[in-house]
DNA sequence: ACAGTAATAGGAATTATTACTACTTATTTT
DNA sequence: AAAATAAGTAGTAATAATTCCTATTACTGT
């Protein structure tokens, strides 16, 4: 992967966030210091530093959002204001007794809680 | 919500599968009982369904499923075969866990494990 | 039976994302 | 440092999943 200073940006405005942006977000962000970039290369890009492992990318209900965070974590979920929090759950060894319980080999966990937030209780 | 045949149709199809199906596969389905039947109906029908509880809408990846399956539960989803398992995990504390420590009213967990089914390991 | 209203079919519109193409730019070779 | 090469880009068209719109149809209470 050559270098590009629009994927650098985009590399940049990705971890300068704890918000989990979407595409689009990161798009009119980007456009303040790259105004001609273009949307495609936004998604581009945002594939290409996953593929990469730079970040990584969630799905909330049926929208992609950007991660930099690499730790395994998980997010709560407002329904309030929607907001993903990054959370560190205790690791129960879930890993393990999925593959006794069912032989099926996990590689990844995906976990979204869903609630309230402590600003809307 | 008054009576509807359509509607009817499609909570069968829901209830008579384990494979998570899609609104296409649903349309699909329905199809060779009502043939006119419409996409739009199809969608709208879900996601009523889905509003009163008799329903469940799950997102795999961007796209979403439906199960008819009410019971707390997990999903295990193969990366070959891309197929949804559904799984009764172990309930530990991650309610009280997240409570505690981030003051965060859960009410509902979603759960994916990623990785490979015993077919294809 | 009929008025009122929810539901439908069919198609258009929207949203998120990917694909295509001629042009540009970073890197490699000379 | 100039030329060659190949990856990256802008701009736009295309696709896929889903929602919206509207004239028509069909339950349901009276």
């Amino acid at each position: 992967m050559r270098y590009s200073h629009q994927r650098e940006l985009i590399k940049e405005i990705v971890y300068s966030t704890n918000s989990h942006p979407t595409a689009d977000w990161i798009y009119v962000e980007v456009k303040k210091s790259a105004p001609n970039i273009s949307l495609g290369t936004v998604y581009r890009n945002l594939k290409q530093l996953n593929d990469e492992g730079i970040i990584r990318t969630i799905y909330d209900g049926s929208i992609a959002r950007y991660d930099w965070n690499q730790d395994p974590h998980d997010h709560l979920k407002c329904k309030v204001c929607d907001n993903l929090i990054d959370v560190q759950l205790p690791e129960t060894d879930i890993k393990k007794t999925v593959k006794k319980k069912y032989n099926f080999e996990v590689d990844d966990v995906e976990m979204t809680l869903i609630g309230t937030c402590n600003e809307h209780t």
